[in-house]
DNA sequence: CCTAGAACCTGCGAGC
DNA sequence: TGCTCGCAGGTTCTAG
């Protein structure tokens, strides 16, 4: 499932790939892909096409492909199963092919937006002063990001009422952070997933924030996490992240601190994972 | 304004 | 064999 890490590392990819080709013709070949683009896909196809596309950037878990002397970028966001896929034309069709952007180029390769689950998708937006898509102004930096404010985003804790995975995983608050990576650092700092957020203090911030960008940038040293063929990068390949994970899929199975047994806790329509010993449930929490 | 929870979507595997 | 159901979960929308 794609989080910071893994849509770094395709980010890199359209870097090395895709940056600086002209466009040519956009095919889109399912609506729920471009339904971002409010004006409808052969819009989107339309005013692709002849732009010149700059440097991809990103910004958590969402990236854009800056169009040159347009003040416009194409934001892709791979929601659940999405891929960027750069393939030879002559590649067959992925089965959830979606979106496909050819190049006014000789290079022979396509850009290819494939997901099964069609959560994730591509769509056209004029760009502020700093170069970011203006639906996206919401969304926090991202703890990578040199300009992220620690006491910020601190302050915004000990504001909040909510607990501190609700907080870890609110896009307005830091952004790039999935349910893969709140249990990780959660679990690199010892605290319990329902631990309010209004008692932190700032070592605490400062300790979780630490595992946060340490956890990612492992990540992102090993090419991403990957669970399965949903998630491949630009180019194809998988990640290997997963097997060093130490509390995500981990039920049952011991704790690589102390050995105790780990849990997972239905939460918000998905799973917590957790050591029951390590990470103590807050007080008028029943322990897993 | 703030917070919690549902809805969106498809494939896979478990259970019957 | 074939069916149903739970699960995977990022983001947005709605309800309270």
């Amino acid at each position: 499932m794609p989080e910071l890490p893994e849509v770094e590392v395709v980010r890199r990819g359209l870097e090395r790939w895709v940056a600086h080709r002209t466009v040519g013709a956009v095919e889109v070949l399912h609506p729920r892909a471009v339904r971002r683009h409010l004006a409808g896909g052969e819009d989107f196809a339309r005013s692709l096409s002849g732009h010149r596309i700059g440097v991809p950037s990103r910004r958590g878990k969402y990236m854009w492909l800056p169009l040159e002397d347009a003040g416009q970028a194409v934001l892709a966001h791979l929601g659940m199963s999405g891929q960027l896929l750069v393939q030879p034309h002559d590649a067959p069709d992925e089965k959830h092919l979606r979106i496909r952007m050819r190049f006014d180029d000789a290079l022979g390769t396509e850009l290819r937006f494939v997901d099964q689950r069609t959560f994730g998708g591509l769509s056209l937006h004029p760009v502020d002063a700093e170069g970011l898509p203006d639906v996206i102004a919401h969304i926090a930096r991202d703890p990578l990001d040199p300009l992220f404010d620690d006491e910020v985003f601190h302050q915004a804790l000990r504001r909040r009422r909510t607990t501190v995975k609700r907080a870890l995983l609110d896009q307005s608050l830091i952004s790039g952070v999935g349910n893969i990576y709140a249990d990780e650092a959660l679990w690199r700092a010892r605290i319990h997933y329902e631990r309010p957020t209004s008692g932190f203090t700032r070592p605490r911030t400062t300790e979780l924030l630490g595992h946060v960008r340490d956890v990612m940038s492992e990540a992102l040293d090993v090419g991403g996490t990957s669970f399965d063929s949903l998630y491949v990068n630009v180019n194809g390949e998988s990640g290997y992240f997963d097997r060093s994970l130490d509390a995500y899929g981990r039920e049952g199975l011991p704790c690589r601190r102390c050995g105790t047994p780990m849990r997972r806790r239905p939460w918000m329509n998905r799973s917590s994972y957790f050591c029951p010993r390590c990470q103590r449930p807050p007080r008028g929490v029943t322990p897993g």
